[in-house]
RNA sequence: CGGGGUAUAGCGCAGUCUGGUAGCGCACCUGCUUUGGGAGCAGGGUGUCGGGGGUUCGAAUCCCUCUACCCCGACCA
């Protein structure tokens, strides 16, 4: 393809607000353009790598035995009616109405469609397994779309659902599929982890996600060092310490503490570690104020806080009104010792097994020390609520837990019955009587993938794509006077010859000078660079550099043909 | 939704405090020169100063209000 025939819209500025690399040399190359917030447009540029990561995904899912088909974004409320997740699913649905005012929501997912299709089309056990899958535009309403394309509102999905019969066949799927994502995030020469994961609100039993390793990603995942375990954080158990909690052997003192309100104000000023403090935190459990313990050296996980059967399935920090309701004093000075009897004590591991330990003492300005659980403090429930650090124990007994920073692209499911049940997704079995079907569903991130591929490829320059992302493979760049020709038409003959040996190929004829021409070309990541100029011509070389060289390297034509072929 | 901030040319910004006739850089257009790492000279104009209302002889600037966007937390591919 000839540059000057192609619209390119590189940019030196951008906007202030792209924070992270990728979202700004997405600007910069001119791949994306914002619309609105979270809602981008992509440039002839951005979609040749999109088509790149689709093409991809594609085969392999293919390869994996699923089918490609497509289903419409805009999809009518009594499906998700039926689902229950029309109110369920919260303010990321995005609803509207058509002109008879019934009500239609914009899909940021296709479970609800997918079985209404299955319970239509699939009769008989015969038909299993059988798995779907496509690659189109969803819209999630983020409360706060950010960094460009790796968390947009409007965005690309491969969405692939699986229907089984039994168990076993949804998991040979589920590790066919998990397979398959492993063959695409290796073909996209992105570095990645598969780690266990919170279903989140597609719910179901078993789940995966495949993290591309960035210290930009909005994740964190802990792996072991001493076996393959790896896990989102949100997940990750924290093992109970080995060692009993010790003997009491200080006695309980109240100690004034006018102005010090978090773990670390108060251990400066107390003189002890956080680690022998416990810090309280008082959320919204069902029927009361809910008191959560942890070491003060220790942050709470949420996702596992939600799930306590004390917490009504989500979990909310009980306001300031309410905190004083219930204990009297301010968030900074609450603690277990003397809690009124109401509310429920949970206590995470680690900070059950501490003796003679500070915490707060539920009037403002005050705190104790010395105390202890059982003699001063009641445990309703030990429970594990902490988010795991690194060093901890790994869960499953082999090595210690590493911490790292993820960008989640991909994600699978195993739903069991969650939907089919309640959408009446059954087929006739061998028995002779109707079997409700379990799902799997997959899901990958297409223009998310752009993104987290540039974090993981770039330099000051620019991009340096992995060549299956590359929007071309090879650029050829013309240097020399306009009116002089001969270089121009040495450059468009190995422009043809490349093209016709099926080798994507850029041909920079606009005629520039070379500073902003290969500025250009090294900013969109061109793997391969081709100079020819008239220096080369002399002596028959053509001058090749690859994008992550620091040196050009002159090759006469076959040393080049061989290279680039 | 809570907390913080921004809105002036296509993009990046100054001007706002202290009211007085709209600026800079990049990009863009024309001409000439230049052609191995973001060229030089000359010329050109870009605008509802986010919208609405108010104060004032006079508002980008002060006041009220609305909107959009961004950042920090909960959501997720």
């Amino acid at each position: 393809m000839r540059l000057s025939q192609f619209h390119l819209a590189t940019v030196k500025e951008v906007p202030a607000d792209a924070e992270i690399a990728s979202h700004r040399l997405m600007l910069r190359a001119g791949m994306i353009r914002k619309l609105a917030s979270g809602i981008y447009i992509w440039t002839p540029l951005g979609l040749r790598v999109l088509r790149k990561v689709e093409a991809v995904v594609r085969e392999e899912m293919t390869r994996a035995g699923a089918i490609e088909m497509l289903m419409p974004s805009v999809q009518p409320r009594e499906l998700w009616d039926e689902s229950g997740r029309w109110n369920q699913y919260g303010p990321a649905l995005l609803k509207f109405r058509d002109r008879r005012e019934q009500e239609f929501c914009y899909g940021p997912t296709h479970e609800e469609v997918v079985c209404e299709f299955a319970r239509n089309e699939l009769r008989s056990y015969k038909q299993l397994p059988i798995s779907f899958f496509q690659i189109q535009t969803k819209f999630r309403d983020e409360i706060r779309p950010r960094f460009g394309v790796m968390r947009s509102r409007e965005f690309i999905m491969k969405d692939a659902y699986s229907f089984h019969v039994d168990t076993e066949s949804l998991d040979a799927t589920y590790r066919k599929m998990y397979a398959a994502y492993e063959r695409i995030f290796t073909r996209l020469g992105l570095g990645f982890r598969a780690v266990q994961a919170d279903t989140g609100s597609i719910g179901g039993d078993v789940s995966h996600e495949f993290q591309v390793l960035a210290d930009s990603g909005e994740d964190a995942i802990a792996f072991s060092d001493g076996s393959d375990y790896a896990a989102n954080v949100e997940l990750a158990e924290a093992l109970a310490p080995a060692s009993p909690r010790p003997a009491p052997s200080a006695e309980l003192a109240r100690v004034d503490t006018p102005t010090q309100k978090t773990i670390d104000e108060v251990s400066a000023f107390l003189k002890v570690a956080p680690e022998q403090c416990v810090k309280t935190l008082l959320v919204k459990g069902k029927d009361s104020i809910v008191a959560l313990c942890l070491r003060g050296d220790h942050e709470l996980n949420e996702i596992k806080a939600a799930k306590l059967p004390e917490l009504p399935g989500d979990m909310t920090l009980a306001g300031e009104a309410e905190i004083q309701a219930a204990v009297g004093a301010h968030a900074g000075f609450i603690g277990p010792v003397g809690l009124p009897d109401g509310i429920p004590v949970i206590v995470d591991r680690a900070a059950a097994v501490l003796a003679d330990f500070v915490c707060g003492g539920n009037a403002d300005g005050t705190h104790v020390t010395g105390a202890n659980w059982e003699r001063d403090a009641r445990i309703t429930r030990v429970a594990d609520l902490r988010k795991v650090v690194a060093g901890d124990p790994s869960p499953d007994g082999h090595g210690a837990l590493s911490i790292a920073r993820g960008i989640e692209v991909g994600h699978i499911f195993q739903n069991g019955d969650k939907y089919t049940r309640s959408m009446n997704v059954t087929v006739l079995g061998e028995d002779g009587k109707q079997h409700t079907l379990l799902t799997g569903c997959y899901g990958i991130g297409v223009s998310r993938i752009v993104a987290a591929a540039i974090e993981q490829n770039h330099d000051d320059r620019g991009i340096a794509w992995p060549e299956p992302m590359a929007p071309w493979r090879v650029a050829i760049c013309v240097i020399g006077k306009k009116g002089e020709n001969a270089a121009m038409d040495a450059a468009i003959a190995l422009h043809d010859e490349l093209e016709a040996l099926g080798i994507e190929v850029i041909l920079d004829d606009r005629g520039l000078r070379p500073g902003p021409m290969f500025a250009d070309m090294e900013l969109i990541g061109i793997p391969h660079r081709v100079v020819v100029s008239e220096r080369g011509l002399a002596d028959n070389t053509f001058e090749y550099r690859g994008r992550r060289d620091e040196e050009n390297r002159l090759l006469n034509h076959d040393q080049l043909l061989a290279l680039l072929h």
